[in-house]
This record gives structure tokens, sequence and C-alpha cells, in this order.
DNA sequence: TTCTAAATGAAAATCATTTTCAATTAGGCG
DNA sequence: CGCCTAATTGAAAATGATTTTCATTTAGAA
């Protein structure tokens, strides 16, 4: 049931019309959303601050939007192991990074330091990879666990 | 209101009591169930395995006890982004091993190929980060997500 | 054997997400 | 500018994995 419009990513906000995808009040203010922030938004922050923008908005809407922002690679969903998934702009002011998750609080640190190497080996682990499984690898997933430091035992 | 019973892990089959757990019937029969297969199982797969081998064991009871065991370390808990965990013993014959996920039809492939430098990245990379962040790092995550032979459009 | 905290199963509750469906609307066409 | 239709919408219901509740059973220490 996928509708086929990928490839529209890039300049997006203000321009679902580009991709075959009416213009509608609900689609801009999701946008505007994650446009105005740097965060990893789950759904139901998405749908508040949506809310305070146009109270006339469902959360269904929302779901809908993200959705087909995720299917256009303009947006990137998150797991983070609580059950709920969280959304970035692609092209936000970050570039590449990863996350460490506390799996104490639940806060998310995004890094981007060390990440090079990362991604060197990351690339040429998906070429053998996709060679020996004979895979197409799209994408791949890196994060780390543990306790930051608010929930460390030995806090100090 | 999470037990303190951790560091029991290793050699557990059969011996819920050295943890301070009660032996059971449930919990035997699960872990037989996990003992025997060398894939990662659905809570639904286990609980079908299990009350093959005893119809008297609920569902929750599974629940329970792979919880249990999850937090115990005997067990490892995957997540492949398709809604429901997957256990998989952790003193199974393989190896530490990282997934490939088909995102077009679930199939997950095990490989631990090329695993030894990635390990070798991570290690390194949790030595930084957790010193820059302050976080102690207990696991990590990598997986590649793309298309198996099967699902791919060029199949041949 | 007794006794009690631990464990259990069935059923209900949760909760994020998806689906249904009837009503509304964007925007291409005249 | 107004018409028309498929796309979009919101509310409410459905879903589905997991968790909780609670009254009953049971493992195993004494």
């Amino acid at each position: 049931m996928k509708k086929e419009r990928s490839g529209c990513g890039k300049k997006f906000h203000g321009k679902f019309r580009g991709c075959g995808y009416k213009r509608t009040a609900g689609r801009e203010a999701v946008m505007d959303v994650l446009s105005q922030s740097r965060e990893h938004l789950s759904v139901d922050e998405i749908y508040t601050k949506v809310r305070a923008i146009n109270p006339d908005i469902g959360l269904t809407t929302v779901y809908r939007t993200l959705e087909i922002l995720n299917t256009m690679a303009v947006v990137t969903k998150f797991d983070f192991g609580d059950k709920r998934a969280r959304y970035e702009l692609k092209e936000s002011g970050k570039g590449h990074h990863h996350h460490l998750v506390c799996t104490g609080c639940g806060r998310i640190v995004d890094y981007d330091d060390f990440i090079n190497e990362e991604i060197k080996l990351l690339k040429e682990t998906e070429k053998k990879l996709s060679k020996k499984y004979n895979f197409r690898i799209d994408d791949h997933l890196i994060q780390f666990y543990g306790l930051c430091r608010e929930c460390k035992p030995d806090k100090e």
C-alpha cells in the first residue's frame, strides 16, 4: 500500500506539493515543529507543539505526516528502546551523529565525536556484508547504552 | 521495584534456585525452549514451544520469566524494529554476533565475520565516550538494515 | 507436615500506533 | 472564480504487544 513518492527529500519545508502531496495545515505545522526543534521528539511531544500552533489538528494526522516524512527520508525515526518513536529532521543543523542512551532516566546524548572512524568502519563492513550475504544495505544503527552521570551509582 | 538479584548469570539451566528464585515448571520450560533453539525467538514463539512441553503454563509466566532472565543477563533481548521483542540465550553456541535485518520480510541474518574490528572500535569508542560524557556504558547495539536477496528488486 | 512469601494464570488494563469511516478540503480544470 | 473529485482529515474504534491486578496455588525453608 506504499505510495511511490520517494526521492523528494531535501528542500521540503512548505513544499509538500512538489512531492505530489497536498499542502495542508497539519503537514505544515508538523514541519514547523520539527524545524524549530533540535531534539528527537516523540509523537506526543510533536502533537502537543502542533496543537499550540493549531488546535484543530488531530493526533492521527501527526502520525500520518510523520510516516510520510519518514518514507521521504525527510525525517529520521529513532527507537531508543522506550517503546515510542522519536523523530528528527534529517537536515537539522546537526550532521550525522549517534546516540548514547541512558537506561536509567532515558536521557539521550548525541555525539559526533569519534564518529568518523565509526562511519568508515561501518561503510567497509556494509560493503563486505552486502557482498557476502547478498543484502542491499540501506541503513545502520549504532547506539550505546548505559548510565548517565546522574544515574550512575557512584555519582558525585 | 527491581529485585536485586543480578550477577547470577552463567550456569543457569535448572538452577533458578541459586539466584533466589524458585524453581518452577514454567521457568524450566522456558529455559528448555531457549536452550533448544539457535534462533532469536519472539515471546509468542517461546510461548508456543513452552505449551508443547507443558500446556498449563500461561503467557504471563513466559513474559515474567524472560524478564527475569534478561535482568540476570542470561538472555539477550533484541529489538529488530518489528514491535516485538526477541530473546536468545547468551551462552548459546554462537559467540558475539551482530545482525542484518531485512526491512522487506523481517528476516534476520546473524553475522560474526568482520566483527572483531567492530568490537575493537566499539570498545575504543566506549572508552572515549564514557570519559567525555561521564557515562557508564554497559552495552551497545549495532545493526544493519536493508533488503535480503529475496526482497531486493533486482533479485535473480 | 506446616506455613508463608513467591509464583501463577486469567482477565483486565495499558498504551503507542493503526484502521475505519463519514465529513471536509486542496487544487486541477474549466 | 466556482466545481468536482480524490486526497486528507479527525474521532472513535481496533489492534497487538506487554503489563498489571488479584485471587489461588505452590516451592521450599523451618
